[in-house]
DNA sequence: CCGGATCCGTTTCGATACTG
DNA sequence: CAGTATCGAAACGGATCCGG
């Protein structure tokens, strides 16, 4: 399993090059629970309240990895440990969560959490803009 | 089949909600032909370079007209054919789409349509205000 | 325990053939 | 033209097992 695999696609659509990747219905949640909820450790992502199995985000993290979006390290202090962190290539994708957490919260009934929302409808590029702030001064964990 | 059916979704997380609906290979894919490509017809959606079989096309437009994000109509001139068109909440996929497609050029190594990307990539608001535009002039089509 | 891997029944996908 | 029907392949997902 190669870690560093080079991306050889060729897609005639960006689109359809961003969906091979992370068109399903799990990846973009994970990556999610990176970029906002502070989410590091395989325990943590099956915490979610979508309930993912282990086999299937044992797969996605091996996904999302060869495809440059996660890192994945053993802890420093506790080598039993496994952490995973976005790579600049995933924080690049703040701005495609954000537009579809501001497209869900609009057009669907969600259980929204009300302040982070309201955060983005007003100013998308702040919280993205924060998104990047804070994983830049986090790159050492 | 019922058309209007209202979203009875009760989705902790608004990305949820949206991956839901569209959180799979081909559904942003018939967006992406009814908002940036001019396309409206069944046949139309199957000459893409996707190549989506009929099934999954059948499928997908029923389930994205039970979402409201499009409409399905007869031809006005020839009731034979049937139009498919971006409803509102469709059109507001825009900003979704677009950061997908900016983040795929950037990341991926695509055959890229270079000048409408780079219009993009300069300003994401004029592209999506433009197909707004074009929308709403073409509401009567 | 943590981070998965494996097994296995069920569901969904998708290529092709076919139909009104 | 605009889809269905069919059917094998793939993905899902719960349970269980396993190395460290």
């Amino acid at each position: 399993m190669s870690t560093g695999g080079e991306p050889k696609r060729r897609s005639a659509c960006p689109l359809n090059a961003s969906l091979e990747i992370f068109g399903d219905r799990w990846s973009l949640l994970v990556v999610r629970d990176l970029m906002f909820r502070g989410r590091r450790r395989f325990k943590d992502f099956l915490g979610s309240d979508e309930r993912i199995a282990t086999n299937i985000l044992a797969e996605r993290l091996q996904r999302l990895e060869a495809n440059g979006i996660i890192e994945r390290r053993r802890d420093a202090r506790d080598a039993r440990r496994v952490n995973y962190a976005l790579t600049e290539k995933g924080i690049d994708l703040a701005p495609v969560l954000v537009e579809m957490i501001v497209w869900g919260a609009r057009h669907e009934k969600t259980a929204a959490p009300p302040k982070m929302i309201r955060d983005m409808v007003r100013d998308r590029d702040a919280v993205v803009t924060a998104i990047r702030e804070r994983w830049k001064n986090a790159k050492d964990t």
